[in-house]
This record gives C-alpha cells, structure tokens and sequence, in this order.
DNA sequence: TCGGATAGGCGCCCA
DNA sequence: TGGGCGCTTATCCGA
C-alpha cells in the first residue's frame, strides 16, 4: 500500500480495511498511547475508524463518524492523521500487512427481542407475572409520569410502578425505582405507592436496599419470540 | 474462499477478515435476526468474533472470546455456526467478496491518562481544587465504606467524601454519592458528612437533587498529562 | 442538541 | 465466579 492508495480510497466511500505493525496516538476525551503492535484498522463508508488488537471485543483505538483524514509518507513510513475537530488521532504504520477498499452496501436494521422493552410489553400483556389482580395502565397514561417500564394499580387500587431489568438488577435500578416512585407519589399527592423490580435476578446490596425501601423483586425474565432460532442452531451447533 | 479455506484458518491461530453479502442469526441473551447485507466479519486469534455494517462504531452482531466455530457448505453456500455453550450464531453466507487470515501479533496495552481515576491522583494531590484546608484521606480506595474516589477532612474537621465523574454528573452520580456518604455517617456514627461531585458539569435534574442533600458541586475537569500529543496531532492535523 | 436510559453493553479489579 | 463500576462507552428516543 502507498500513500497514493490510501488517499484515493479516503477520498471515495468504499470502506478500508488494513493490517499493519502500527504505533497510534489519542487526543480528545482523554489522551492515549499505543506502543507498535500488529493491528487491524478499518475505515468505514461513514468515515468512522476502528482499531482493533488481534484479541478482545472492543476496538483498541477508535474515531466516529465524520471524521477527516489525512495520509501523509514520512521518511518511507505512512502517517494517517485524523479529526473531527475535537478529537485527534494519528496511526503511525511501520509495516502494512494487508490493504483492501471496497464499495460495501448494507441498509439492514438488525431485528432483535429480548430486550427490556419487550419485558414490558410482555407485562402489560400478562399482569399476573406481578400478581393477581394487577392492572396495567394504558400505554399513553404511562408515558405522563415518563420513563416507567409499567404503571397500574394492584387488587386494592393502590399504585404500582413497574421497573424492568433484563439482567440482574443492581443498585442503580432500585434507586432509579425510587425516583419514578417518588416522582408519581409527589405528583399524585399520594402516600403509597408501591415499587416492583421485575428481573431474573437481583444483587445482594440492591436487595438490601429494596428491602429497606419496602419494595418488591419478581422473578421474570425477558420474553425471546424467536426462540425457533434457538432450535435452530442448536442443531446447526459445533 | 471455499468452506475448507475458513475451516483451515478456523483451527489455526491466525486472524481471519471476511467481507461478504450475509445474513444472521443470533440466538442467547436475546434473539435477533439480520437481513442480507455487505458486512466485515473478523474472527481474531482468541475466536473473538465480530461483524460490522459499513457504518457505525459498533458491531451489529458479535460473540465473545473463546467462542467455538464450525463452517459447513451446504447448497454450495457456506454456512458458519458457533457456540461458546450458551448463545448461538449463524452467518449465512451469499457472496464472499474478500478473505484473509494472517498471525497478528500484538502485546501491547494502551496507555492513557484523563480517566476518573487520574482525577482523583489530582485532586488527591492538589486538595485546594474543592476547597482551601481540604486534606484528604484516601483516594480511590476499597475502604470499608466501598469505592470512595477521595475521602478526607475539610478545614473544620468534618469528613468530606467527593465523588468524581470525567464528563456531566448526571442523577445516578448524585445517587452513588448519596450512597457512600449515607455509608460513612453511619459507620462512624456522625450527622454530618459533606457530600461533593467533582466534575465538568452537571445535568440540571442532578444539580436539583445535589441540593436537596445538601451536596455541593466543584467544576473540575479530568487531567490530560499528555497534552503534548495533542499539539504534535494538531500539526499533523488535516 | 441535550438529557435520560438501555445494552446480547465491554473490561477491569477485587472478594 | 460474581458484584460493583468506569467507559474516548455507543445507540436510541424524546423534548
């Protein structure tokens, strides 16, 4: 790869992909150094960069979308420097391993269930996952008091909130219940209202301190629609 | 690429880079499904695998290290399914468009500075940035009072416990605050703790129950040490 | 754009 | 291994 190639491609939208031995520096939200090391570096269509090391899920190094770029040979060696005008970076290549830019077309969303959302819905659907007698607000009149995940009154009338957590809910959910607990106390001018986790699990500390808050913890895990999926692959499975 | 070329690279400890036309089904701590489109797929040499559309900074779909793969041909298209036990994953192959598998070699660990932790070696060193007579205790310390960032006396001699976020404190850092001070009062037995968020900003809806505790804000901003790069990088800069 | 909240969050440290 | 928590978190959604 030479300078030449790397700057026709930054100036199209095909999306770069290279290997190389490269050192790199990070100025902006923070400030990074990365000593030499074999890399992959991709440039994507959108002008977002990725660094990533030959293990792990995150990228080592990155840059958003928008930024701009600038590839420069120094001595026989390519600099590629960057910036989206608060961030700077630059990727100092020893040796390139590979070079590839491609047009790559992909206007696809990815589909997904399972998520806390879906455990919402799946309550509003199912009241007595919280109890007999429970019943869900409409959806509209649970939006007036904001983020709560499920809203309605219990067998004695009396208000309960709803909090979701797809995973083990931590202290930060108990908390966050209470806030939407108290918001909907104050704004009703009521003296209880109750607050519910619903989650697969919770933490020890958070337990502790729905205990202390007089609130409850349900059992309930996130709906998968697709679980067909599941069968699916188990067959395809290594 | 034929499915023996994958299935080669697959048992060795080479990083495998994939651009094809695919679809995907995913199948674990939820389930989703992506249509057909151009995708960059890296499997690396510790069987991280991730797939990235040509935009964004985030994989669309990926699972994590030490995963296990299998690719089959099937109606003379290859089909790549893996497992770590727990969740599935199937790439349904269209079009290769390029494949390449190469021994990276990387040891490195970036070095970076600006984090909440240098924030509080700072103020740690510098009391003087939340308040003149502020001697601090400990910093970043697994007290018998939890994860306190800094923790020390003011000039009157009452404990102060300062909680540090690099960008906007928002609620859920008044909250933590809120938590460590409530743990601190209580272990020692005192009324008064003074509870203070050293950060950048502060979101207004945290600002309002920061005050209502009766907490305090200092605007402080995390420590850039390397501020040299950035002026190298602004030279270099497009 | 900002704020609030979720995420198949990831990654790190420590009991 | 699981809890607690920071992150250059990214991403979505609503005001």
């Amino acid at each position: 790869m030479e300078a030449a190639d790397l700057k026709e491609a930054l100036d199209s939208s095909k999306t770069i992909i290279i290997t190389a031995n490269c050192s790199i520096t990070y100025s902006g939200r923070a400030e990074s150094f990365l000593a030499e090391g074999d890399r992959i570096i991709i440039i994507k269509s959108d002008k977002t960069l990725l660094v990533h090391q030959p293990g792990g899920s995150a990228p080592i190094n990155y840059m958003k979308e928008g930024t701009a770029y600038k590839a420069i040979a120094e001595g026989g060696k390519i600099i590629l420097s960057c910036s989206n005008g608060k961030e700077y970076m630059a990727i100092y290549f020893n040796r390139i391993h590979s070079f590839t830019a491609q047009e790559l077309a992909d206007g696809q969303k990815l589909q997904i269930t399972g998520s806390e959302k879906d455990m919402s819905v799946m309550i509003y659907n199912n009241p007595k996952l919280i109890e007999d007698g429970f019943r869900p607000l409409s959806m509209e009149e649970h939006t007036r008091f904001g983020f709560i995940d499920v809203f309605g009154y219990d067998r004695n009338n009396v208000l309960v909130v709803v909090e979701c957590k797809r995973y083990a809910a931590d202290m930060g959910a108990v908390e966050q219940l209470k806030r939407y607990v108290d918001k909907v106390r104050q704004a009703k001018g009521l003296s209880l209202v109750r607050g519910i986790i619903a989650a697969p699990k919770i933490t020890p500390s958070a337990a502790e301190m729905l205990r202390q808050n007089g609130y409850e913890h349900r059992n309930i895990s996130p709906p998968k629609y697709m679980e067909r999926f599941d069968e699916k692959q188990k067959r395809l499975e290594v």
